[in-house]
DNA sequence: TAGATTGTTAATCGATTAACAATC
DNA sequence: TAGATTGTTAATCGATTAACAATC
């Protein structure tokens, strides 16, 4: 049973097939081959077949794959088989917005606390769930099981409540501040960096428009607008 | 002039520097080797020599670089050194927090319109700016530049949308929605996948406990809490 | 000048793609 | 059985790391 190291590259596509064969199985395909899902997906139909084969043989030869036996296998392998509960650190704008996605309920994961600095949030409650205040964490987390940590905390408080979070036995983050938590070997921590999600964005715009500035048009101006 | 293809991989550590870079301006530090720079971003001195060398040789030997310089040539490339006028699409929660999200404007991405498909939120203004109804985006995006779309609907709402953006001239999109965007290739879209990123956590996190769960205790089930 | 550190070439490592024998 | 398609090995491609000459 030692699992030969998966690489990461492999890891962040298992949600993509995931999500797709959700999509086969609400149009009630029962059964899909490399080939097809690779033209659906836009990748190749042996990266397909690489990728399915670090976990098992979930396929058939001459049949392809059946589509819910895979999807629900993929499931497993990314863990949302089971009930993750968590909590938000950080009530503002981005942890509420976190907080109403109904999406991640679907998939077993289930908002159980949401915890603030600012003593006038104490009492609101978003989807029903009260906002504490931080002191209250170290009481709550002895009390519930909780398995994941949202930190949508300003960086300047980031670092600090990321090391409470640890003292008190967290193990995974989901970390949205703007820094790099620096954690120990068994603490996971997932980065959604988006001022960076949107500087690559204005990287490609920008890119785009230098190499087309000489053929848009030969105003004087090389069709950049700014 | 004709810039050699520059990988993805690079494109997207970019930011990261920038980010790196900024922090050490505010802590007036004045220049930094790649060796300095490497232990704290912990990633190697090669790597990010060879990073910077796709673009020029910001460095010099014996010196190391200038964060100051470094910082703003970094910037330019990003294209973060010129106004990119952004509008969103879908004034939800996660919009709605988008919107409120200062850190933008410090690199130069303004809000100049948000727009819905619900009519309740008619006239309704999110930090100053009213939200309009989809049908006025046409004449809205003749009125004005926009450079880049924030699409934060729902999917059965998206793709729609997107091609209707397309339609009126937007390269940019930046994508909350979960699918994937068909785009022309003059059509940039950068993708942030919420729940494939909480479900890349869940599997470490699931793949952290399989790796432990004979160790935690020999008290038959295997520290396996769930 | 001597020491430091870059820019860049070469070596290594890892990931993707191609090919095909195995097998349903 | 014949056809289809997987699982898997081998070949290719690309990205990272190491090494070092150039040079400040």
């Amino acid at each position: 049973m030692d699992a030969k190291e998966i690489s990461k590259a492999v890891i962040k596509r298992l949600p993509r097939y995931y999500r797709y064969l959700g999509e086969l199985m609400e149009e009630n395909v029962e059964r899909i081959s490399s080939n097809d899902l690779s033209k659906k997906m836009r990748v190749t139909a042996s990266q397909i077949r690489q990728d399915l084969n670090n976990f098992g043989g979930f396929g058939q030869q001459g049949y392809g794959y059946n589509v819910r036996y895979l999807y629900t296998e993929i499931g497993k392998i990314l863990g949302v088989d089971s009930v993750h509960p968590m909590i938000i650190l950080g009530a503002g704008n981005l942890g509420q917005a976190l907080a109403n996605y109904v999406d991640f309920e679907k998939r077993g994961f289930r908002l159980v606390g949401i915890f603030d600095v600012n003593p006038v949030l104490e009492g609101m409650a978003v989807r029903g769930i009260e906002i504490q205040m931080i002191h209250e964490l170290p009481f709550f987390l002895r009390e519930n099981q909780v398995d994941i940590a949202i930190l949508t905390l300003p960086k300047n408080r980031a670092r600090e409540m990321a090391q409470l979070l640890i003292d008190n036995g967290i193990k995974a983050i989901w970390n949205f501040a703007h820094i790099d938590l620096d954690t120990p070997d068994d603490v996971i921590v997932e980065n959604v960096h988006l001022s960076e999600s949107l500087m690559t964005l204005s990287y490609n715009l920008s890119q785009y428009r230098r190499e087309h500035v000489n053929r848009a048009g030969e105003d004087g101006d090389g069709g950049n607008r700014l």
